[in-house]
DNA sequence: TTAAAAATAGACTGATAGGTCTAGTTGATT
DNA sequence: AATCAACTAGACCTATCAGTCTATTTTTAA
């Protein structure tokens, strides 16, 4: 039997689509309670303002989906590296994230700046990706020495940067174009 | 004699730094007239609406900003490489980039998946960029072949990407250590 | 079966959004 | 000095913003 989703779940499900395709700003009560087609005291009842439903987005989805995105758990006969580029490829897959890159960079360059909050909510999901993809790396080999923190921090910032790109001819494509000098340099450092 | 700046120019001026620092639409038009101390009179007898006079700051104030990041007219002593790794360097001094990273990624980011007139505003500076890499880099020896508009790409989405990481603790080293990993890379392929 | 708790429903509020309009001031031209 | 266009000034307008409040319905537990 399939149970009907809770009101509390289809609003962080909409509100996330919502935020991640118009920003927080760009995203009103009203529209939020026009998708979830719900009355506005449902809304209020659930959360105490937007911001507190925001945030719980952040907190119960945001770190949830990026964590699908680097999606790496792997058999010990594949390096490591050769794992991180297969995901890096994998990206390529997600058409949202074609269109509309990265929904934690999106959010993060909206709000981290104006609203401590929003930094204290988002920084956690951030390191969180970090500290996986540092922990991947631990188990390679490589050519030259490599400060893993660093690396791991170049890898988030050129797919972020690479989506990131004008939408206008965004496209697998011109991702997969554009990350083959990142695959090409990981190629280049393994052992 | 220092000429008075016209009311246009100041607003052009402020609006560019409020839209930067809060964007679009946390960007209020009482907050313009505030930080620019004139009425709304002023305002709209410059401007017809608040989209206007952020598109007039995209095409007035944005490509010349844009410019003078990537701005890398140099000596033919030089490597174009290494012309262009010396102002990926130098994006560290700029202390509002290092802040809150590009100006034209951040509003392309917010407005280009959900209003075409921002979007074509901010095509043709991006493109404009992409141009002037393209250009300085079709001087350049490689050891290998490269396709000049992807790696033009990737430049850029590495460096918005780098800039664009979590600001709580952005900062000049940081941004630097990120970057290093394209510098490398860049090294590695000159001839 | 009943009582309490959880959730839904939506009218209402004050503040602020972007934008209009008319009146007055300033500066250049003749 | 007079005229006219450019500009400044700010009161005012409607729509929408986030959020409150009370009444009603539904669900759960006793």
């Amino acid at each position: 039997m399939i149970q009907k989703q809770s009101t509390r779940e289809k609003i962080l499900d909409i509100v996330f689509l919502l935020v991640y395709t118009n920003g927080y700003n760009g995203t009103s009560i009203s529209m939020i309670l026009k998708k979830c087609e719900i009355p506005k005291g449902s809304l209020y009842h659930h959360f105490k303002s937007k911001q507190d439903v925001v945030l719980a987005v952040i907190k119960e989805r945001l770190l949830s989906k990026m964590d699908d995105f680097y999606d790496f758990y792997n058999p010990q006969s594949k390096h490591p590296i050769d794992v991180l580029i297969d995901s890096i490829i994998n990206v390529s897959q997600k058409e949202l994230l074609i269109k509309y890159g990265c929904p934690l960079n999106r959010l993060n360059q909206e709000m981290s700046p104006i609203d401590k909050n929003f930094e204290d909510a988002i920084t956690p999901i951030y390191n969180h990706i970090k500290e996986k993809i540092i922990l991947l790396l631990e188990n390679a080999t490589f050519n030259q020495t490599i400060n893993l923190e660093n690396l791991s921090e170049y890898i988030i910032a050129s797919v972020w940067g690479a989506l990131s790109l004008n939408p206008t001819q965004s496209s697998k494509e011109r991702y997969l174009n554009t990350v083959s000098f990142l695959i090409s340099y990981l190629h280049s450092i393994k052992k």
